[in-house]
DNA sequence: AATTATTACATGAATATTCATGTTTCAATG
DNA sequence: CATTGAAACATGAATATTCATGTAATAATT
């Protein structure tokens, strides 16, 4: 067999059938990834980490949320988002708080000065991801928003028996 | 306004017009994250991390690649793939070697051991992939992946100006 | 209501990732 | 062909994540 020397990146095919090519999670890392990369550098200019930017983002128009659902909702383990959570109060971005009914739960909040310097971010976000999808026609983006939905409500019911929070990508 | 204790995970709706509800990124991420979080109980049970997983799922059937590809490959950015690599070829599991043309470049390849060692598992993530798409049915299922990869080429253009390969998700 | 199990979060130690940089090789230019 | 610039990979120091565990509060059971 001739060793072929593919120096291939993500960039097209070569080996017919490779295992990737219809391999539903590597095509989903990987628009995942590279959407997010993309949009990373506006979020360092806006002097924001890209996990901090996504803890912020799952706040922003919230009432709050607890560790544990914000850790869920920004994909975080819950260790990395309890860190996170605390520099960004040094920061004042965000606000801590015991939630009424369940003394255990702390409630985080996004501040008027945290809300402030995500606002604009958020718009960028809008406009990337409009940009993004403006090949695809609003039809088939709102498809594909669906059936992105739809898999990930598929897997909620799959989840509670799951270790601590998330698990890595 | 009421202080809401919306106690929700990653479930159902709840603020009306949430940002993230419509935000395409956020909805890549969540189903990749949740996807694979559920195949990595498999890779952990396999002895892999995930990491590993990945990087060995790319090289399967694979001529082998560079450590620039593959970092692209495997979403990883090139000094974290570089220490992989490491250890893999410590295990046994890939070889690495020189390319003909162009003596910077290192090409790894995945050992007969290696390809042994993760053949079951890839059969194991067919048989995931299947099942997650099995309530899409065949074309839609289709029309999904392909959406995704129209996404990830769509980014490759944009690419080539990026800092060191890949940047976090 | 006491006991046991479970949940939510925090935290320290271990581990992994990332940034910055160095070395080597290749490509381009005069 | 010497020189300058860029690319590919490796590596050490700084940083971040993760695992394992601890504490406190709640829920369930007897």
């Amino acid at each position: 067999m001739a060793k072929r020397i593919t120096n291939r990146g993500v960039t097209k095919e070569a080996d017919p059938s490779r295992f990737l090519d219809e391999y539903l999670p590597y095509w989903l890392s990987q628009a995942s990834y590279w959407i997010s990369s993309e949009f990373q550098r506006e979020v360092s200019r806006a002097g924001f980490t890209f996990a901090e930017w996504r803890a912020l983002a799952c706040l922003y128009g919230s009432g709050g949320e607890t560790i544990g659902a914000l850790s869920r909702l920004a994909l975080m383990k819950q260790p990395t988002l309890s860190k996170l959570v605390q520099r960004l109060e040094t920061n004042g971005l965000v606000g801590r708080s015991a939630t009424e009914g369940d003394r255990r739960q702390t409630l985080v909040v996004i501040t008027p000065k945290g809300t402030a310097r995500v606002a604009n971010l958020v718009e960028r976000a809008r406009a990337h991801q409009d940009e993004v999808l403006r090949p695809f026609g609003v039809a088939n983006a709102r498809k594909l928003l669906m059936a992105l939905q739809d898999l990930v409500h598929q897997h909620e019911r799959g989840r509670l028996l799951g270790s601590q929070a998330p698990g890595d990508l």
